[in-house]
RNA sequence: GGCCCGUUCGUCUAUCGGUUAGGACGCCAGGUUUUCAUCCUGGAAAGAGGGGUUCGACUCCCCUACGGGCUA
């Protein structure tokens, strides 16, 4: 008996040689494009994407004599995708609602409509790759590893699958590189070959974000606040910050610990280590956004990439937030453990290590990083392996 | 009132009797990137106004305007 897969056809490559890959397995195949968003009032850069992407999905399933299909998740993309979006900005936070649109839509409502067809899993053209062993109580554990290639590894954007999700998931590019992915694709004639990468947001396309989100957030003039660097708070970090809570903790700025330099339209509409949109001019190092304060509606801003306000080496993770796909690692209240990890897509991955207390998981690096930012998530790594990620707090 | 100094791209400035008037930041456009950002490449962009001197003036001189300083 043929295992039967629902692959998501996106519309792009990896997709298209995911599912030829399946196919050639032997697999049981079935093409499904997920329509997200087709809002009109907010600004797209083409007139209608999807219709573009949709259509090269069927002409792949087609090619591939796939059955195929088209599922409107739209409303549920809009209330667990969009509406976070929204609600985190007003609130000053960063979101990361690909890594979000991962957990609640390909990998939930998707996966629920592929099992409802009877599907035995579900397949994506994700740059990542899944393993699985026996523990001792005979029960079967799923690894989540990196893409192969190096500079194409997506894992970092499935940091908050779970154990059941994993269990139906397959990944059939994450062994081969874009180029392999490609020459396939062209080898086999699907119409994707030679499409660009698509970029932005997963859906939605790249759209300006302050566009986007004034479409809800009121824009509303404030000051911005350059901070010298000889501020006297940096100067005492290392000996007054001792513990995890404090060294984890922002800097927190006053109107009086700097100079107003000018005006912005909505501190939301910003993210710390943000270097453009500011409009000011006349320094000889570019002005980078150190901190933002929603309440107050004010952006501080410190001069040039090594300014000590842009650097931390601890970050905190509320105890609600933590998230261990391999959830037989998770650590007790006292544990610690050493791994590598990355605050951001694509960063290098960096030599941290992991405190758990009962206020929730503390995270030091060994290097100072910058642009530490609440919203966003950080993952964290053993080797290829993600064990697990959190939001930053 | 008198005397002196300054005024160059949006901003901070470099240069200088003959230059494509240079740079940085900002801005714009491309590139990298399935988040936000970062990063890379490229582009547009200036001599306060008016008179002289000179083959030629942003550069020298004079006047006006606007800033800044000193002084009875």
């Amino acid at each position: 008996m043929k295992k039967r897969v629902v692959i998501g056809l996106s519309g792009g490559v990896d997709s298209s040689v995911a599912a030829y890959l399946l196919k050639k397995e032997g697999y049981e195949v079935i093409g499904l494009f997920m329509k997200n968003w087709h809002d009109e009032s907010v600004t797209l850069s083409n007139e209608c994407p999807w219709l573009e992407d949709s259509n090269d999905a069927m002409l792949v399933a087609e090619k591939l004599g796939i059955p195929f299909q088209t599922v409107d998740l739209s409303k549920e993309y809009k209330e667990r995708i969009v509406d976070y979006m929204f609600n985190e900005y007003a609130q000053g936070r960063t979101p990361n609602p690909d890594v979000l649109c991962n957990r609640e839509i390909k990998f939930d409502v998707f996966l629920d409509i592929a099992l409802s067809l009877g599907a035995d899993y579900v397949a994506t053209g994700h740059y990542c790759q899944k393993e699985a062993f026996q523990n001792k109580d005979e029960e079967t554990v799923y690894r989540l590893l990196a893409g192969k290639d190096n500079n194409k590894d997506q894992s970092y954007f499935l940091c908050q699958l779970s154990q059941t999700q994993l269990s139906k998931v397959l990944f059939p590019i994450g062994h081969l590189k874009k180029a392999e992915v490609r020459e396939i694709a062209t080898t086999q004639n699907l119409v994707t070959a030679d499409k660009k990468d698509s970029q932005g947001l997963c859906f939605i396309g790249k759209v300006s974000l302050p566009d986007f989100l004034q479409q809800q957030l009121k824009p509303k003039a404030g000051q911005i606040i350059k901070i010298p660097e000889t501020l006297s708070a940096y100067e005492n970090q290392n000996e007054a910050k001792q513990t995890l809570d404090q060294k984890a903790e922002k800097h927190q700025y006053e109107i009086c610990d700097g100079t107003l330099i000018g005006v912005h339209q909505g501190a939301h509409f910003y993210t710390i280590g943000q270097r453009k949109g500011l409009g000011i001019g006349g320094f000889e190092e570019p002005l980078f956004v150190i901190d933002t304060d929603v309440e107050e509606n004010l952006i501080y801003v410190g001069e040039g990439k090594s300014h000590p306000g842009l650097y931390r080496d601890t970050l905190k993770v509320a105890s609600e937030e933590i998230h261990w796909i391999r959830t037989d690692l998770t650590l007790e209240i006292g544990d610690s453990l050493k791994v590598s990890a990355r605050i951001r897509y694509r960063q290098p991955l960096q030599k941290a290590t992991l405190f758990q207390t009962k206020e929730g998981l503390y995270i030091t690096f060994e290097e100072h990083q910058s642009a530490i930012t609440p919203g966003q998530f950080v993952a964290w790594y053993e080797g290829t392996e993600l064990l697990g990620s959190g939001v930053i707090g």
